[in-house]
DNA sequence: ATAATGTATATATCGGATATACACATTAAG
DNA sequence: CTTAATGTGTATATCCGATATATACATTAT
């Protein structure tokens, strides 16, 4: 587990702490029934508070990414990948009716609207 | 000039009064030349201050759709329709960019992006 | 000069986001 | 049962951006 955290970055530590975890587990590089850090191990690593580790676990568990027990610690949950994609899904299709939105106040018709979306996908790297 | 704020609503005033300029420009009911009450007027009217009325006129002023002038007020611009919808556009692209990000990264192909956007061009009424 | 207009600086206030201390509850191990 | 590990809950501190303001200044028209 080496999460590392910048003060200077101006992104908070609880969501540097997070994007890291779940893209270790995302990656394969942590999986199912993996112990994570206990949040005071990992608290004390980073010099920071228990609290915001909890924190950044407490959001890595709504995600569905890990579970924790009382007593016992926390684990790398099974990766529901299927969960995830709806989820991704939801969120696209809200930036989607977004634009269409705005796109539909200026009259720019949805072939203008594929052909970017078209130009954008294939062009952002990953 | 019939502005209404509304305190009830959580929308900041600078704001309503932005939208509902923009609102009556872009249907027309205020016409390049127009004269728009003056900041202290319009304060005075809505029981604001005038620096809040300015702000606002500011916000205005930024986005193209009027000119201020010491001394002498403010008045509608001949509207830009063709700058307005670059500027869309380029809010569109930004949001299609990050949706596609998101879709990539979950594996979501291209046509089902497509269909999405077609599917809620179509539905979202205006 | 006067009275209208827009402008600039410094300030108050509020709320959400971030991070915390400390006490409490649960589990495992001896 | 005691101990030491774990996660949890409550109440609090702090910071920062957003919002709105008062007051004084600058410009224009009459």
């Amino acid at each position: 587990m080496d999460i590392i955290i910048s003060n200077a970055s101006g992104e908070p530590i609880y969501t540097q702490i997070v994007t890291q975890i779940k893209t270790l587990i995302l990656e394969g590089k942590l999986k199912e029934g993996d112990a994570l850090p206990s949040m005071r191990n990992l608290a004390m690593q980073l010099r920071i508070s228990v609290i915001t580790t909890k924190r950044a676990y407490e959001e890595l568990e709504r995600d569905g990414f890990i579970e924790s027990y009382t007593g016992k610690g926390s684990f790398v949950k099974a990766q529901n990948k299927e969960l995830y994609r709806e989820e991704q899904l939801k969120k696209i299709e809200a930036m989607l009716t977004e634009a269409a939105d705005k796109a539909k106040r200026c009259s720019i018709p949805l072939s203008e609207l594929q052909e970017i979306l078209e130009i954008v996908y294939g062009g952002t790297e990953s």
